[in-house]
DNA sequence: AAAAGTAAAGGACATTTGTCCCACCTGTAA
DNA sequence: TTACAGGTGGGACAAATGTCCTTTACTTTT
């Protein structure tokens, strides 16, 4: 559920050196820092090399719905420079984090320079495309308690990476109901 | 809600010319007739250029989720393509079709070869990507009446262009529960 | 037009999830 | 140690949705 592309982080990593300066830059982040406002414009791209964060959209009620969470290797910010529009969603670091940033221009130089930067770029939307699909499929035609039973099974530390408040956010629930679920889990 | 992409389709047949023969195959597709199978290879990309399409996966249990309503100029098959992947959705006919059809060997050359083709489907992707981040916010932060009321609202004519049972599909619900909404909607 | 068969709509109850609030735990300051 | 504050888990009831089955409406056949 923490989605990661290593793919790609090690392509970038390997080919840093041979882009010329200043294309890609090594930035640290802090735990609870923006990477990308709701609403903005967006003018880099950003692969993660550590750390995690969390894309959410939030609502004028207050309520965030987390999409996605990022890991090692996604990208982020490169939605918004392909649409040419503000971000629709937000990205916040959940840990302190390392970012390879690349600048819009330049982003956009290696889009229709690099054949092989351009490919990756195209499989990763297509991952995207793909994993929003089967979640929101899942989610729909499983109860709760076998979403939870499921992500629990891929990942047993998920409550001690994921705070309570994100994971309700993640699956579009309210606490009392993870409460209610993790107790039924725990009784059993 | 229906999801349309002009800008390709215009791309695409103001070029179809100039590309060798046999890049772009025009084929009438029939009612019912699934452009791509569920667990399948796919070979080909097919542009729509006439009719409506619904992309859904279906689950064990018989239940359908549909992810979205294609209509005039939207892609299907290029997600398969790119991923090299057997097909997690399964894409049919909801009324008479025509599509423009780009063989595998085809579409990955226009990939590589033309930088318009490969700046349209860069965004043709991130719109997914974005519609479907968008959708699942939007129906996990509201009730189902201020979804429909939205939905009726955005296309008054809906329930004559979708069955109720593709509805209920789209919306994760039971028809009980649709037809409950409707009730309350027209009472008021 | 009447009868029979089929599909759509809706009533009644069960289950799930949300809302509201209270009890308990933990840490801190007096 | 006590008193207080903030946070967490859970009880009780409300609201939303699903399941099951009856009723209604619509077709088709005779």
């Amino acid at each position: 559920m923490i989605r990661t592309n290593t793919a790609f982080l090690d392509f970038i990593l390997a080919n840093q050196n041979n882009y010329p300066e200043g294309y890609v830059q090594e930035l640290s982040i802090n735990k609870g820092h923006r990477l990308i406002r709701q609403r903005s414009s967006v003018n880099a791209v950003s692969i993660i090399k550590e750390g995690i964060a969390k894309c959410f959209v939030y609502q004028d009620d207050g309520t965030d719905f987390i999409l996605e969470f990022f890991g090692l290797g996604e990208v982020v910010g490169e939605i918004e420079m392909l649409n040419n529009e503000f971000s629709f969603a937000a990205v916040e670091a959940l840990t302190p984090m390392t970012v390879l940033r690349i600048p819009r221009d330049r982003f956009n130089e290696l889009l229709t320079k690099d054949k092989v930067f351009n490919h990756h770029v195209l499989k990763l939307l297509a991952g995207k495309v793909k994993y929003k699909a089967t979640r929101f499929s899942f989610t729909h035609t499983h109860t709760l308690e076998q979403t939870l039973t499921k992500m629990l099974n891929d990942m047993p530390d998920l409550l001690e990476v994921i705070s309570k408040k994100d994971l309700v956010s993640y699956l579009g629930i309210t606490e009392r109901s993870l409460n209610r679920i993790l107790k039924i889990l725990k009784d059993q």
